[in-house]
DNA sequence: GTAGCGACTGTACCTTCGTCCAATAGCCGG
DNA sequence: CCGGCTATTGGACGAAGGTACAGTCGCTAC
């Protein structure tokens, strides 16, 4: 698994080389144009007074790889804002390296990493959100009539992959992309991938 | 580590059985009075229409392990309720062994595991949520470098209308709106209309 | 005036998307 | 074992999206 780190002043501190020793460290302005492929993970560090936005703005995620972001300042707002800007996860910029591995195992795998402070209020905030939204778009159970892969495929659209990067990250041809897709359609009734985006993101029903 | 796995009628699944060998099966009402002490994982099946909250009520949580729900008819609602519970995570009961492995990875190392699909709603309406509150933002700042016209084209893509669409819409010819296309897409940074798309409606920074 | 900008349109061309035809292979339940 | 579902791929092709180069028109500022 490949690391990829990326610091405004391009420095990586003692404890993530430590934790990731082959990781790749790129600056903030030597990001213009870089594309992520395969598998990894994306960290990105936010420093003392630094908005998320600006932190992760900048970042190719069309690879699909989760992105941790390391916080001089972590507190509950920012961890929210990371998980909002589509981070997998949000730890202390001086976090041990034993708790960076850990972060590595947990996210690697597809989980979310977030402090147990934070989950009680994320949740319960998100809970109530979406009773007001009538919980139409909680249970919108779009997943529902797909099958795994092509929920997978459905992700990927939604976040905005091309099929060319979807067939790279999921290794197989575009031509099965294609395939997959125009199952989805069919099931969801959808005529094309921004509408299936929409729909995904729970913003059209 | 211990696994723990609690079910109404005290009956493991094979796909259980596969990823966690030696995990001690319990019945509900067997439950009473049990302390669960050293590391481990809580395992409690939800059968179909089953609350989460019935599910989880009783087991003791007074030993601090993670408590992972594995629902017969798992949908985002279900995993919500399940995380809101205080939950580490919610899978399907059917999951194949790999999953369930990995799924000890993360919640076993401080992980929340939660399904691909409901993190992007998710996240979908945590960022909806805090857009309206205002505390992140309520415009990105999208249209600030767009001329009204420009706007308008984007506001009609990021709802999913096609270039014809729009011409018809805005009474120009297809033609205008691929230049005002290419005229946003240059100014905002973005590859094309999906991702235009997730910019404006927030989902992507 | 004229330089600049935004809106608008045209022709041409290339890429990407989506669908049609068809096929192989594996898995699972009856 | 067979039917059905899923995953995978191929070739071909029309439709849609996007770019390059070029031009007109009206408004505003210096």
């Amino acid at each position: 698994m490949q690391h990829w780190i990326i610091d405004r002043e391009a420095v990586a501190l003692d404890n993530w080389r430590a934790a990731l020793p082959r990781a790749q460290v790129l600056g903030r302005e030597a990001l213009a144009g870089v594309r992520f492929a395969g598998d990894g993970i994306i960290w990105v560090r936010m420093r003392f007074g630094e908005p998320v936005i600006q932190a992760v703005s900048g970042v190719d995620r069309s690879g699909g790889q989760p992105l941790v972001v390391l916080a001089d300042d972590p507190n509950e707002r920012v961890v929210l804002e990371a998980l909002a800007a589509g981070a997998a996860g949000c730890c202390n910029s001086h976090a041990a390296p034993a708790v960076l591995r850990q972060v590595v195992l947990v996210v690697g795998n597809g989980g979310l990493w977030v402090g147990q402070s934070l989950l009680t209020q994320l949740v319960g905030a998100t809970t109530r959100r979406l009773a007001q939204l009538g919980e139409v778009r909680a249970n919108d159970g779009w997943t529902a009539s797909l099958s795994a892969r092509e929920a997978e495929v459905a992700r990927l659209v939604a976040a905005g992959a091309a099929n060319k990067e979807i067939a790279a990250r999921l290794k197989i041809t575009e031509r099965t992309v294609k395939a997959h897709l125009t199952a989805i359609f069919e099931k969801l009734g959808v005529r094309d991938r921004l509408q299936l985006s929409l729909r995904v993101n729970g913003l059209k029903i």
